[in-house]
DNA sequence: AACCATGATGAGCACTACTCACTAATGAAG
DNA sequence: CTTCATTAGTGAGTAGTGCTCATCATGGTT
């Protein structure tokens, strides 16, 4: 004698309630091997349920993705305005990446083998968000030019794209679940290797380089003389 | 009254004339919108056809990709023992992965988003041969550090994944049809970055290890008031 | 207690990869 | 040339999956 029970919830929390159990499922099986009737029985609710609140199977992956990317770049911010100096901030920023696959690899394999490669990508937040994020880099690399610590003979947009192509790049094995890696080591030999790409060649000091290399320095100290007072 | 033409082809023949429609529809419409019944229709057969030669039509891809990657490599060898010097090899190693991808944006498109994330595809020949020529940059590397060019304090792989993920990173947006890229200009930059990031330091002059000390100063001031104020 | 907006249902549809019992073209043997 | 075995090729049919929609019934509101 099955007599189901059907629970009445109000519309956002049914609707949580499937992004998780799917968050879930769709991070175990992959995209094309989650099905829907698996995700409906796991959420206790019927196949139908689930396209009274999603349009359909791909935009349901993509508010998943959206509301746990959020939450992964909540506090991103702060703990970058915490950090000064160029090394600093560029290790965070690739160490951070590298900690993110490390932490949640079924998530990030779903974004990187389906999501980005749908043509609704580029309305999806997390599009926004990620471009946010890698002109941050782009933004800190600037800056290193600007104060005369970098040298502008590269394009940026290269370096960024090495920057994150290599992280990626770096963790695929894990992602297919055959290995590990370090974020640490792999952060410190990109954050080491950026560095030197884009330090200042040291053979020829002319007056110029060491001038502005100078005003830079004189900068940062006004600037920490003024912190320290504040 | 339209009596059906049934040719009977070779196996070889009609298994080579599938692979050729198959490799077309998958670049045009992508793996999981390319319909079975479409390419059998375009190669002239009914549908169970193809799954005579092939298992599936994974395995189709699978096949067709492979075909691809060899006819790509083939003169591979052949260009690079030509050149001669770390710069040169490691230039057109980069530059040749970059050309591909300009070359061929649909086939790439199936390779890294379809192929490479099936469980298949560790035995794939794609997957050998692709270890195969990343183990030659890496090789190239290795000679450097041996005869002294380059320093042997960053981790090879490290590099190698920053070079290879940074090519595919950069020819994204071209790969989703939304832009364009140079494979020299892009090919210039990253050789640049890493011959810079590995290539021996120049003994320092006076002038810059004075300049060393100056930033060395200013670091020290910036995290003393930083914790100052925190 | 009556009401009704709306959360939930589940039978069924459309589509697609894949199967299999069967058909006939081809080339060899008699 | 005829016969026959081999096997390329067929196409109707199956299973499984995302998705729809007419209908039911629940829980707050009046």
């Amino acid at each position: 004698m099955k007599k189901k029970r059907r629970s009445r919830l109000p519309r956002a929390q049914r609707m949580q309630e499937i992004m998780q159990v799917a968050a879930q499922v769709f991070r175990d099986k992959g995209y094309s091997e989650a099905l829907t009737a698996q995700i409906a029985a796991r959420a206790g609710v019927v196949e139908g349920t689930i396209y009274r609140y999603f349009p359909g199977k791909r935009e349901l992956l993509i508010r998943v993705v959206e509301q746990w990317y959020e939450r992964i770049l909540a506090d991103y911010d702060q703990q970058l305005k915490r950090l000064q100096g160029t090394r600093a901030r560029l290790r965070f920023m690739i160490w951070r990446h590298l900690t993110v696959i490390h932490n949640d690899p079924g998530m990030c394999r779903l974004i990187f083998n389906q999501l980005r490669a749908w043509p609704e990508y580029r309305r999806t937040t997390v599009f926004d968000l990620t471009r946010e994020y890698t002109r941050r880099t782009l933004e800190i690399l600037q800056q290193a030019i600007d104060s005369g610590e970098f040298r502008a003979d590269l394009p940026l947009r290269v370096v960024r794209d090495m920057i994150y192509g290599g992280v990626e790049h770096h963790t695929w094995v894990y992602l297919r679940g055959e290995g590990d890696f370090s974020p640490d080591a792999a952060a410190d030999a990109m954050t080491e290797m950026v560095y030197r790409g884009l330090a200042h060649a040291l053979p020829a000091a002319p007056a110029e380089v060491a001038l502005r290399r100078l005003e830079a320095v004189a900068s940062r100290l006004e600037h920490s003389a003024g912190s320290a007072t504040v």
